[in-house]
RNA sequence: GGUGAGGUGGGUGAGUGGCUGAAACCACCAGUUUGCUAAACUGGCGUACUCUAACGGGUACCGCGGGUUCGAAUCCCGCCCUCACCGCCA
């Protein structure tokens, strides 16, 4: 959610950031600015009547104790009259209130000013690449094939189990994924991150203040009956575990990390981009998270970002960074980079973590602030977060990339982590 | 799931209708004292919105939401959460 202050003070800059971001309705803004005077004015009137009606009310009191009673009951005509003019000025403040937020909530975060312009995924910038794309011969196969000839991925049985896009996996397939998240945990130790097992399902406040609602509610899984959402990301219960707390200044960085699956609907996605790995409904992610000052969010970014880069050459994995476009950028990010691993029997890019600046946007509605050292007063903090890494597809190209006449070479560094060398 | 007790500021905890945005203590910050540290003493110390050029005001918030009343932390109703015991159970 943008801070209200930005938007009183700079409304034609906040409308020129949102067109970056290709938002159509900038004249939300406008709507917004309005409300936020008529509030600001209801709220004095208001407030002066309150403080009217208050200050009878204590004489009335005092009336009492002196034992002059009919003089108290004499006065208890006039907050009876306040109270009704009250109630009638709160309803319209209210009502003000809820239409300024409402519009608030719809507006997404504005852009970096790096962001370039645009709204198509070849808009994006490639910033840089790493590792050599394999060269594979013409009848090499995709990992869903793979997956079946070596008998340890079986969309199948998921599809049995519970439906389309639920993965199986078996034997030294199973494995691989157990020392993938052990591997990434890790190494988001030995980068300073305090490792969490938070909860897989979050209610409604946690799920609003990521961002997730209401802007992608048909994206989650929703638990009716307790109004519990399954978790998107880790990002969400790692982020909230903040929510509504003022940290020290002295904590900063903040790092925490966690393992957990992700559950997403995926509604409207179809085709061969959802062949075999390469969309699931569910997926098992490392996510780090980080909160710092304002100052060093961007240092901050780039530190994540190398440390997921990092991640990618220990399992020798070509990968491209790309920084996205203001269209292709989601809803609550500043800026966000994503990295793609080269799948090279499908010969294409698959998204494999992205790490993304919220500034003050998740803060904001998390009231996740801290105490300004020079100001003494308490500003919010930024958040970041990053996929350190999604599984699903990370399998997905080491079995491609990977594939011999022999089997499947496990890279050097996780053969600590799955205890064999090749699956065949 | 059932029954009972309870949710007050960073912490402990007082407060059953007005003088309470909230005692006291602890923690914290600033200062005095001190060779240094400690102790002692003095002062300060919630959040949000809002008015003001500023000094300084106003309003709201005692788990959340409603109600009663001139007036609610305090009374009433609903919900959430915590603890204890019982039941069930990986």
């Amino acid at each position: 959610m943008l801070e209200l202050s930005v938007i009183r003070e700079k409304p034609d800059w906040v409308k020129e950031r949102l067109a970056i971001k290709n938002f159509p309705h900038l004249q939300l803004v406008d709507e917004i600015v309005e409300l936020d005077k008529k509030r600001r004015s209801i709220q004095k009137e208001l407030d002066d009547l309150l403080h009217k009606s208050k200050s009878i009310s204590k004489e009335i009191g005092e009336l009492y104790k002196q034992g002059k009673r009919e003089e108290a009951e004499a006065l208890k005509q006039e907050p009876k009259r306040l109270k009704e003019e009250i109630n009638k000025l709160e309803d319209n403040f209210d009502a003000i209130k809820q239409e300024e937020f409402d519009r608030l909530i719809k507006l997404p975060n504005l852009p970096h000013s790096c962001v370039p312009k645009g709204h198509l995924p070849e808009d994006n910038v490639e910033v840089r690449s790493g590792g050599e794309l394999p060269q594979l011969s013409g009848d090499a196969l995709p990992h869903w094939e793979l997956g079946e000839k070596y008998n340890i991925l079986d969309m199948r049985l998921g599809s049995k189990l519970t439906g389309a896009g639920f993965p199986v996996f078996i034997g030294k397939g199973a494995r691989l994924q157990r020392a993938l998240i052990n591997f990434f945990l890790d190494e988001a130790r030995s980068a300073g991150y305090t490792e969490i097992q938070p909860p897989h399902l979050v209610n409604e406040k946690s799920a609003f203040a990521t961002g997730q609602l209401p802007d992608k509610e048909g994206q989650m899984y929703h638990i009716v009956e307790d109004k519990f959402f399954l978790i998107p990301t880790a990002e969400v219960p790692l982020t909230n575990i903040y929510r509504d707390e003022i940290v020290s200044e002295a904590d900063f960085p903040i790092k925490v990390a966690g393992y957990t699956p992700c559950f997403r609907r995926e509604a409207g996605s179809y085709g061969k981009d959802v062949r075999g790995l390469n969309r699931v409904h569910q997926f098992d992610k490392v996510e780090i998270v980080q909160i710092t000052h304002p100052d060093h969010s961007y240092a901050t970014l780039e530190e994540m970002l190398e440390h997921v880069e990092g991640l990618l050459e220990k399992l020798e994995l070509p990968y491209r960074v790309l920084r996205l476009c203001g269209g292709d950028s989601t809803f609550a990010s500043a800026l966000t980079y994503d990295l793609e691993t080269y799948s090279a029997a499908q010969k294409r890019w698959l998204e494999v973590s992205s790490v993304s600046n919220f500034e003050t946007f998740q803060s904001n509605r998390l009231k996740l602030r801290f105490r300004d050292k020079e100001s003494k007063k308490t500003r919010l903090a930024h958040t970041l977060n990053g996929s350190a890494l999604a599984l699903a597809r990370i399998v997905a190209t080491l079995l491609e990339n990977n594939q011999t006449p022999e089997g499947i070479v496990i890279p050097w560094a996780l053969r600590q982590y799955t205890g064999f060398e090749i699956i065949n």
